[in-house]
DNA sequence: TGAGCTATGTTCTATAGCGCACACAAGACC
DNA sequence: GGTCTTGTGTGCGCTATAGAACATAGCTCA
């Protein structure tokens, strides 16, 4: 595997970092592959690592009693897994599975406590995007509430093109349907829905998204309020 | 209105806080009484203060597009109203009601950043309720994809009695309608349920729990499983 | 004491999504 | 080239909840 020091960082907290906090960050940094499917850490246990997703997605998702999940967030290039560690707690209250493969600096929970309190710039991002996860995860909480199947379907898929910055992506019905808390057969038909108005393709595990435009407006409006709120938050560089 | 030292502080973080840095935080703090259905702070504006809740109750709501809010959240003595601000960030993704009227300390926005960075231990344990906050939100996400309105009606009640210590508050059927995002209709059709089982009694604006054991049984897991984060949470003090 | 407002109760129709069961189709693997 | 596994599609009956409209009961205040 590569170090870290061959592979431009992509990951926007450690990147928006000034570089001599970095470069003393940097030997506590390791730079995984992470695989889809692959747990990161598994809710109410010990968070043993925090990761920097470089090009991989992390969905966070929450459990009911009989094994029932849901996603409540994503967390891309610009966020960091493990945001109860920022806060001084080493437990999650999340499961945290790997949803599209990629790489991400991962570094020791103890690790970051001890260096976050010599860095206040990579705190502030920390804290920036602990913010920005809860305003999506409470914005997921109304869309539960209020959104039919399809919406919320859309709102996922441009989600995650967002994320990935691709058009086109893998993700088979079953999964899908775990992370929107449905049945599969809701995302048959919801799929089936969005294909009939061209709006996406779906075959055997790949999504391609033909009209981001009109997939946007099938799409709830908290697409647009996540999205907004996170552009806003990135844009103004300090 | 009563000075800040002459009724005894109630909000925990600030009870927890070092006496020292309670003392400095103190010309900064006032005390407020709070009323019914008041609005503290209003989605994607400016927090002007802080909120420490004594005895009162706030519910944190998300709206999406057509007017129409859910409750994600719930504070009251143990934590404090304005994250963001805790986070840096001096704008709230929620609208911030009072549910159940009484004091609370507040504070400019302003003073807060500037007096936590001298206080570690106050931090601390904003942090600590931030990371609370979000547990309970996310939860909310998955209990309004789940559970139904009965169910989650006997959560919220539970949870607001937890919060001010009491069996009986007022409540209309409106106001808790649009507490969990539902018609009135629907929450006079599971308060019916409910008052037929024997575990409340509802009449004009008061509900009384009369079997609070029941009650739990008839409430979603969601109930349990925030009450037990934060009375773990709390109890080993630091 | 009666008018008016607020809070609650009832009923009807429509629909999204559930659980369940089964059929089919495309790759993968021997 | 056939069999097995994985991923999709379809159909059926059932329930919770939405939307809408209307009825009534208790409280307040003139």
């Amino acid at each position: 595997m590569a170090g870290a020091e061959v592979v431009a960082i992509q990951n926007r907290l450690l990147a928006n970092s000034p570089r001599k906090d970095y470069l003393r960050l940097l030997p506590h940094l390791e730079m995984v592959d992470l695989t889809y499917s692959e747990v990161l850490h598994e809710p109410h246990t010990r968070i043993r690592h925090v990761y920097f997703p470089n090009d991989s997605l992390i969905s966070l998702l929450t459990s009911v009693e009989n094994h029932r999940v849901a996603e409540v967030g994503l967390v891309g290039a610009e966020g960091i897994v493990g945001v109860p560690v920022v806060l001084g707690h080493l437990e999650s209250p999340f499961l945290a599975v790997v949803q599209g493969g990629g790489t991400a600096m991962r570094m020791k929970a103890s690790d970051l406590v001890r260096e976050s309190v010599k860095s206040v710039a990579l705190q502030r991002e920390c804290f920036r995007f602990t913010h920005l996860l809860m305003a999506q995860i409470a914005q997921t909480a109304a869309c539960n509430r209020f959104h039919v199947v399809t919406q919320r379907m859309a709102r996922w898929l441009l989600t995650t093109r967002d994320r990935v910055s691709a058009t086109q992506f893998r993700i088979t019905h079953e999964f899908l349907a775990r992370m929107l808390g449905v049945r599969r057969v809701g995302v048959t038909e919801a799929a089936g829905t969005l294909q009939k108005r061209k709006l996406i393709s779906y075959s055997r595990g790949t999504v391609t998204i033909l009209d981001a435009k009109g997939l946007t407006a099938a799409a709830c409006g908290c697409y647009k309020t996540v999205k907004d709120l996170y552009s806003q938050a990135q844009a103004p560089r300090r």
